[in-house]
DNA sequence: TTGTACGCGTTATCAC
DNA sequence: GTGATAACGCGTACAA
């Protein structure tokens, strides 16, 4: 009923108990009577007496804080990722401390040590965040203290685990079903040079090679994340007469500012995006893209996260993959005036 | 150097002074002489000494941790205030502990008590987070502890401060500029009643009354939030014979539908959607929108919020009131085949 | 089953 | 300018 920080000793004093067996019912670990336990159950209902967690903390050395980093939220697709790890660590009862770096500057150990400082029990990583020598040290670092763990991003460091889907694969068999469409000259545009960005042109590359088709350097270009970039470069494409029978790109924002263009010059190709997004479906024609599995990614993350956290040392993998998939919709089929 | 969490005190026997004069060198506030500052300094780089926030926490009863709180980041509107308010608390040396309550279920209540029993410095809601009564009830509690601060939410209650935009004049002001453009039978979509809902739909029947116009049920629809509920609304109103020459959605997801829809019909109306995001310029045409001006209101959270963690009490406005504007691009002209 | 006393690492308040 | 030392609130050996 009262308030002002009702400590743990008010209520060993209201119920004429010590402090140890307040702690012992609240922490319900140690055999107390089950006549006192209901006394002080009552005195901190009664009191609203609830834990000092900075005390708590100090004692355990643990807030049951997971640190979550990412670039930025604004792109739909981390934020639905740090959506889905807050919503599953929570139910482990874990708080998410965020932690968005902004563009990855390779500068970015600030944003490590802040949270490693802070002590949470965890780290999750979501995209590449860190590249540069320094900013990838200082994450090793922090895995010497407490798990970290990266969803699409492999560091290839000790003690860091990682989860990624395997976009390299979803890539090379992309190129291989377009061909069965007759598609020999696929425009590919991307938007930078991540880890998730490097293995989709690895694929690509892959499958053409292996279907024997002669890469042509004009038809892969780098363009800004966003609608214009992706339309300038298809323009481009047509204005220079460069030919182009598919379309794949590295986000979903780029493959509708890319099908836009296409439409515009009369170039009725399949479009395929990335990340399988809600823009996906905005766009019209509805686009097709690769869904990287975002869901499992984190579901698994967070269950890793929970098991390295739950000091039983049960084995946790070092590295998770998983594969991409195709979602087909309008844009996939070779389109006619 | 070394690791093995050094404490204040290690510091202190290795320059041979006390923890107080390490203390006082850390938090710069009393005089230390220069000297025996330098060499403390340099003891603390040489072990890498951090202190324990935990026992910081105890002592200061605060980590410099916000809460923030809205329903999901899975809505591109809250990922981007959450993204903005994250950025901006960070500037001043705030961290971000964030909660995500999915569905306003009106039991949201143990979101707030959660981050009111870690002891946040603050909390941050986003959106229409609670509703019910007790929810409501449970953050004026947490008002009475810290500062809270509400992001397009106005709960009236004492010691909570609302900031919001004022969507219901934004409405209004747009049915006026479209009984300009002649349009007198505007459809209406929205998705649900929440706080910012209701005062659009205010806004809407102010407009119409002052214009003369009748208001007709048939055109203002609650639909589910995604591409189909807005494309069944139109193609039911279509169905009906339903008149509209103008549709207006509470959401650009919403709008993104109902445009597909009229189009799909050969109806060229001015399609007007909420927020505007990412998806009204990923839509073909793309889509006028009212932007309810989220850079402003989250710039203003984060500085009344610094404000009211500064311990100095400079006065902050308990309520702060931003205009919508309208965004007009190619679906706001009228269409003719 | 219960109580005592100490440790956790800071900050803050005194003295000197 | 500097050094003891008392909070801060909790968990938990250890003792009873």
């Amino acid at each position: 009923m009262s308030d002002m920080n009702v400590t743990i000793y008010d209520i060993a004093k209201k119920c004429h108990v010590s402090i140890a067996t307040v702690s012992r019912v609240l922490n319900g670990n140690s055999r107390v009577s089950e006549k006192t336990r209901r006394i002080v159950l009552d005195a901190i209902k009664d009191m609203g007496y609830t834990p000092n967690p900075f005390a708590r903390g100090l004692g355990l050395d643990s807030m049951k804080i997971v640190g979550v980093l990412c670039t930025s939220l604004t792109d739909a697709f981390f934020a639905r990722a740090v959506s889905l790890i807050e919503d599953g660590m929570r139910q482990h009862h874990f708080d998410i401390m965020l932690s968005c770096t902004g563009p990855n500057t390779g500068h970015n150990s600030p944003y490590i040590t802040g949270l490693v400082n802070k002590h949470v029990d965890g780290l999750i990583t979501v995209g590449t965040v860190f590249s540069s020598e320094p900013d990838i040290a200082a994450l090793t670092a922090a895995a010497g203290k407490i798990p970290v763990l990266t969803i699409n991003c492999d560091y290839h460091q000790p003690g860091i685990y990682s989860i990624v889907c395997n976009e390299a694969e979803g890539m090379r068999r992309l190129v291989h079903t377009l061909a069965r469409q007759h598609c020999r000259h696929i425009a590919y545009l991307y938007d930078v040079r991540t880890y998730s960005g490097r293995h989709k042109l690895q694929g690509l590359r892959q499958g053409l090679k292996e279907l024997g088709i002669k890469e042509n350097p004009a038809l892969i270009q780098q363009v800004s994340l966003n609608l214009e970039g992706a339309e300038k470069a298809i323009e481009n494409l047509v204005s220079r007469n460069v030919p182009f029978d598919a379309i794949v790109t590295s986000e979903d924002i780029l493959a509708v500012g890319a099908q836009r263009a296409a439409l515009e010059n009369g170039r009725y190709v399949p479009v395929i995006g990335w990340n399988n997004s809600i823009l996906a479906t905005c766009a019209t024609p509805t686009l097709s893209s690769i869904d990287n599995r975002l869901d499992s990614l984190c579901a698994s993350a967070v269950q890793s996260m929970t098991q390295l956290l739950s000091g039983q040392d049960q084995p946790v993998p070092v590295r998770t993959e998983f594969s991409a998939i195709l979602v087909e919709r309008e844009s996939f089929q070779t389109k006619k005036e």
